[in-house]
RNA sequence: GCGAAAAUAGCUCAGUUGGUAGAGCACGACCUUGCCAAGGUCGGGGUCGCGGGUUCGAGCCCCGUUUUUCGCUCCA
């Protein structure tokens, strides 16, 4: 496990060397979890997120995509539960380094104070031969009435500090109720600190009473509350499902393991809407189509596997996740849920419009129920960074690094070197660089040595590199240089563009999935 | 968020009891070579993460802070 923490490391400091990923705000010193996409990166992640927008809106009849806004109506997060599920003040101990909510501990301690009076009043009761109730209400014990009276203070001031979020009050009452940590005793408290996943930012002036919007903590809502949308101008007929890419933001209390969770994240998701009943027919169908993506990249089918949630949320009814094999353990990228029609009915209930279809086999008209795939582009650029990523013996004792892309996710698709810098061979070169470079990234190289060169190439995994020589002025032939392999071949520079073409093509991924 | 460790050139690191900031690799120019990280000459590059303090003097000692890593914790 060492080792494959070692592994990792290694990972992240050649994605920062060859321009893969760079850590925001650099020069100031960075910028907690978040990270920029560098000049290799950037392209990396193009190709993964075209991969799956063609899969999607290519290769499917009924799947249409969007792009929403990132701002969307505040009422969109209390619809879907984002702004009630976290809005917890939380409290931590030092000594036993356990995290509590804070308004728990507070009614965990009434509800000790109670205790108390019920067993005096019990002892009362007992002894006057009265019900319980009787002796309480006839309760005169001047111990009890005065812990009654310190409840009803605390439930006035807790209702109070909770109403107004008055955090410092709230840790004050744990101070004043000498309340301790259950596990270690003591009350070496920090302060009550409030987590909301979500950004918060104001919108408009703030001398007219700005409002209160929040940056999206996941994509999906953009695509449902632009169901009716794209149903009715689309003549959308259900089963049908809508794709987007996009930003999304959560304010994580603990953001790391490089791109794997991040503040600022980028998220594919496609919602697929469906008649009652039929859900858990599609939500396998899409399970197995989308571990057959994956499965197409040729990274290893070892490397993949499901994770049924036990657990489900609030409005699922059927959950898993497809998790990959990282340096650093099974992990999370993508996940598959069956939503049901929790988040239309919602928004049915909180706009008051009516989301519905009117089937016209059924003659009917419901809420559809959706199918989500919802996966992290930057997990799956973590996923291919580390399955790709090699440091290769060589027969002749050197060793080499080599990132095995997939050729049609490689950044750069070929490199045009000539083999000296001089004889004409570096014009000759450019000239075909430039007939290249309408279709594939391409990148020329005419410093150092030729091994030195493919090396270079190897490291940011260009799948070809393409080499000019004496003999390429006189037949027109270059040498085509595998990366994987490390062979070569000898092709004629009027095919090149056709050969290069035919190697590198997302179509050979996109076949795979048919 | 808690605890521990780390931070010196693009990278990997050295830097003696506190006394003028270094190496290798990488980078740039030129020469030489010519199909898998060759050689030579010259050159650019560091307010030692940041802010205080102690000291005649701090990369080194003390305090704070930021970032990263690891372990907890958290993760519709």
């Amino acid at each position: 496990m060492a080792k494959q923490e070692d592994v990792f490391k290694t990972i992240v400091s050649h994605a920062k060397e060859y321009g893969f990923v760079f850590q925001s705000s650099e020069i100031y010193d960075g910028l907690s979890a978040v990270y920029d996409y560098g000049q290799m990166g950037v392209e990396l992640k193009n190709n993964i997120k075209r991969y799956w927008w063609e899969a999607m809106t290519m290769l499917n009849d009924n799947i249409v995509g969007i792009d929403s806004a990132i701002f969307m109506h505040p009422t969109i997060w209390k619809a879907s539960g984002h702004v009630d599920a976290f809005n917890d003040p939380l409290i931590d101990n030092r000594d036993s380094k356990k995290r509590y909510r804070a308004d728990v501990l507070i009614e965990d301690e009434m509800g000790k104070m109670e205790e108390k009076i019920n067993k005096e009043v019990a002892k009362a009761a007992k002894r006057f031969g009265e019900s319980f109730d009787e002796a309480m209400f006839r309760q005169t014990n001047p111990r009890v009435l005065d812990i009654q009276a310190k409840i009803d203070q605390l439930r006035d001031r807790f209702a109070k500090a909770m109403s107004e979020n008055d955090l410092e009050d709230l840790k004050q009452i744990i101070i004043d109720h000498e309340i301790v940590c259950p596990i270690s005793g003591t009350r070496n408290w920090t302060d009550v600190r409030q987590f909301n996943l979500m950004f918060k930012t104001e919108m408009g002036s703030t001398a007219d009473g700005a409002m209160d919007v929040y940056l999206r903590p996941e994509t999906a809502q953009g695509i449902f509350v632009n169901y009716l949308n794209v149903q009715k101008t689309g003549r959308m007929r259900i089963p049908f499902g809508i794709a987007q890419i996009g930003k999304a933001f959560r304010n994580e209390i603990v953001a790391r393991q490089f791109i794997f969770r991040m503040r600022e994240f980028e998220q594919m998701e496609m919602q697929f809407f469906v008649r009652p009943g039929e859900e858990l027919k599609y939500f396998d169908f899409w399970k197995e189509t989308r571990m057959k993506w994956h499965k197409a990249l040729g990274m290893g089918d070892e490397k993949y596997r499901y994770h049924d949630h036990e657990k489900l949320a609030h409005y699922a009814n059927a959950a898993t996740d497809i998790e990959f094999k990282m340096p650093f353990g099974f992990k999370e990228v993508e996940g598959i849920h069956s939503r049901t029609n929790f988040d239309l009915g919602q928004h049915e209930k909180f706009s008051g419009k009516k989301i519905q279809y009117f089937d016209p086999e059924l003659n009917e008209s419901y809420t559809p129920y959706v199918i989500e795939t919802s996966i992290g582009v930057d997990r799956m650029f973590l996923t291919v960074m580390c399955s790709c990523y090699e440091e290769q013996a060589l027969e002749n004792g050197d060793s080499r690094v080599v990132l095995h892309f997939p050729a049609a996710l490689a950044p750069v698709k070929c490199a045009v070197l000539p083999l000296l810098k001089k004889d004409g061979l570096p014009e000759k070169a450019r000239e075909i660089q430039h007939k290249l470079r309408f279709d594939f990234t391409c990148q020329y190289d005419e410093k150092d040595s030729i091994g030195k060169r493919y090396r270079r190439q190897d490291a940011i995994g260009t799948p070809y590199c393409i080499t000019i020589d004496h003999q390429t002025l006189e037949d027109n032939t270059v040498t085509l240089r595998h990366r994987d392999s490390m062979e070569q071949e000898r092709v004629d520079v009027d095919t090149l563009a056709q050969r290069l073409g035919q190697e590198v093509s997302l179509n050979n991924l996109l076949r795979k999935l048919l």
